[in-house]
Formats: structure tokens, sequence, C-alpha cells
DNA sequence: TACGATATGGAGGCATCCTCCGTTTGGCAA
DNA sequence: TTGCCAAACGGAGGATGCCTCCATATCGTA
């Protein structure tokens, strides 16, 4: 239940020291490798120890689990936005927002546990994060405009069914068709008919 | 990330002796209080304090938290299936099934950060946990049989829209209205068409 | 080269989990 | 009633993890 924690987020080109910058990206590495292994509840000093880093290196860095949780996860997020965006002209409204919320459940489900703090996640700002935000809402937007998608849906919603999916997924373990199936569950039920 | 645990659950009737029994009861009285004030990651240790008894004694009565969990809320539990039940026949196959899945949420909002394990907490089998499951499933088989929901839905999806909309609930801080505007959009989405 | 701002690491305090085992107690059989 | 023992008790303690703090080291600039 971490309070989600708004403050500005370090990219690459911020002015740090070439050490720091060495350790944030070792940290990165290392938290990418941890967290696949034991889920996003790993241990913050095993990802510390893998780096070779003190743990103080690491909060000093990423102050939240959340926060690094999110910086290991702004490429991945990066790639998705990119890739809605590229098909965007190939595809209806419907099924660019069906396509975005599959992708969206399956990154979502790369690390077991990360799914039930998505939210949290979703709002700490990395570039990622407000990218695969932002085109969350475009496709809504679009899809809305194009009155396809009842018009009392938010951008919250479409969250909550990410999460939602991811949580069923991570219990079961009957993964790449049931997320189509769900997918299609909720696609329906904001569709307008 | 617990695993379930599938074990014979102990009701009442089991042959506890006095002391246990007594004991049982104190703890699940001092489980509600501490979850309802500190959600449902309390610390266990802080339990059993104010059950005054040992932690090794609510170890032994509850393995793991989900069962501790799973047993607080069987009653209430119980009773969501008995009102499930005593409305069934005023109440059509739909409607039945949306007001079933708004009093779960309203259930699983209780204890803040409940939603997230309530998969795992309908596998102990407590008797609310089966009485409530049972239930669910015959609605959706009811309204399977009516016609009104696909016959693709199953059972998991229904625990997976309540664990969406408890998840959604808990974030924002919008409540009831939000419950009924979730569950309409998965009901309509679950609906044959 | 020297110096101050920046960064480092890990010891240590605290919270929680969960096990283990010596002690106590309830309930039954004699 | 008494005595016995299976059942239950409690809490110390080992293990793990979180996060802070500060003495020390390092970088980059003047």
């Amino acid at each position: 239940m971490a309070r989600a924690v708004m403050r500005p987020f370090l990219t690459d080109e911020t002015s740090l020291r070439a050490d720091a910058q060495r350790n944030r990206e070792r940290i990165l590495a290392a938290a990418e490798e941890v967290f696949l292994e034991r889920g996003a509840g790993a241990s913050l000093e095993d990802v510390a120890k893998r780096a070779g880093v003190g743990i103080g290196t690491l909060y000093r860095r990423f102050a939240t689990r959340e926060e690094l949780l999110a910086a290991t996860y702004s490429a991945r997020f990066l790639a998705l936005a990119e890739s809605s965006r590229a098909r965007d002209a190939d595809i209806g409204p419907l099924d660019g927002l069906r396509a975005y919320l599959e992708e969206l459940v399956r990154h979502t489900s790369v690390y077991r546990g990360l799914a039930a703090t998505l939210g949290t996640v979703m709002q700490v700002g990395t570039p990622g994060c407000v990218a695969t935000s932002e085109e969350g809402a475009r496709l809504l937007r679009r899809a809305q405009e194009a009155g396809v998608i009842r018009p009392d849906i938010s951008f919250n919603d479409l969250i909550c069914v990410a999460v939602a999916i991811s949580l069923a997924i991570e219990q079961d373990s009957s993964p790449q068709t049931r997320i189509a199936h769900l997918v299609g569950v909720f696609i329906d039920g904001m569709a307008v008919h």
C-alpha cells in the first residue's frame, strides 16, 4: 500500500556524476535480473548486492521500490507506446485499444507481483510511464470520438482492467489465450452497442 | 505471492479442546479489529497481542495470513451467499449477477489490501468461501442457461472482475458510484448481444 | 593540485516473520 | 478423584528485510 510518490524523475541526461551514472545503470541491470527471478517483491538488498553497490546507494537513487520498478520498466513502456503508435494507421480504433491492452497486460505480467502495484508505478512519472499513459489516453479518446467506446469510460478504467487481467494471469497458469479472452470481454463491455 | 494452501478447514464443530476453541475465537475477534484498523497486511504479532495469545498459538491455528483472512471473512461471505439466494426469486438472472458482484466488491473493500489476495483467500475453503463460490457459480450458470451471459465466461472471470474493481476502489477514493459503474461495464462485456 | 560538492557503503536500529521446544492444561480412564 | 498424556500454550530467538545515517572516498572544476 505504498503511497504514490511524485518527484521529478532523473533521466540519463540529468547531470549525474560519472560514477553515479555508472552505478545507476548497474542497479537497473541487477534489478531487472532479480525481479525476473523472484518477482517484484524481491529483496532490494539482493539487488544492491548483485549490482556490486551498497544498499545506501540504491536508496539514494531510487527512494522507493515503485521508483525502481518504474525505472526498470521505462524502456519497455517506451517501446509499448512506440509500437502502439506505429500500428495506428493500419488498425481501427477498437482493435487499436484491444491491441494496446493486450500488450500492456503482457508487459505487466513479466514480473510476478508487479500487477498489484501497476497503478502506483504508472504514477511515478518515468518517460516510459508518461508515454504509455498518454498513448492509452489517446487511443481511448480516439475510440470515443469514433463512437465505438462508451463516453463514460475513463483511463483509470483501462488501468484497472489491465491490473485485473494481470492478476488473473498470475494466479491460474493459463496464459496467452486467457489474456485475449479477458481483454475481449472488457472491450465488449466498454463498447457502444 | 503465497501459494494457495489447500488444507481441511477447521470449523467450530471440529474437536478442538475447549481452551483452543476459546483462543481461536479471541484471535478471530482481534484479527477483525486489527485488519480493519491497519489493512490486510497488518502485523500478525499485533493480532496475537490483542487477542492475549502467544504468536505460536496464532500460527498453529492459522498457518498463513490468507487462512486467517479467510476465516475472518467466513461469516461475511456466508451472509453474502445467503442474501444473494434470498433475492433470487425477485430478480432476473443478469441483475442477480450484478447485485452479487456489487456486494462481493463491497465486502472485499472492507480491509485495505484484501483485494489483491482475494483469489487466494477464496481457495482456502472456509464455509463462507465455499458458499460464496457456489452461489457465484450458480448465478453464472443460471444466467448462461437463460442466454443472457456469454457461455465462454468462467467463474474465475467473475473473481477477476471483483478483484479489479476492488483495486480500483482502493486507489482512487471514489467509492459507491464507481463500483456500480465498473460492475456495469463488466456485466455489459459478459452479456450476450 | 587542491578543494568542496557529490557520492559511497554498510553498520545498525527496527519491524516482522515463523519455528522450536520446555511448560501447562484439559479431558478421559481407572 | 486422581493421574496421565495428548493437545495446546507462549515467547525466545534466528532469519530476513527495510531504511537511515554518517564517516569516508571520489569526481570534476578552478
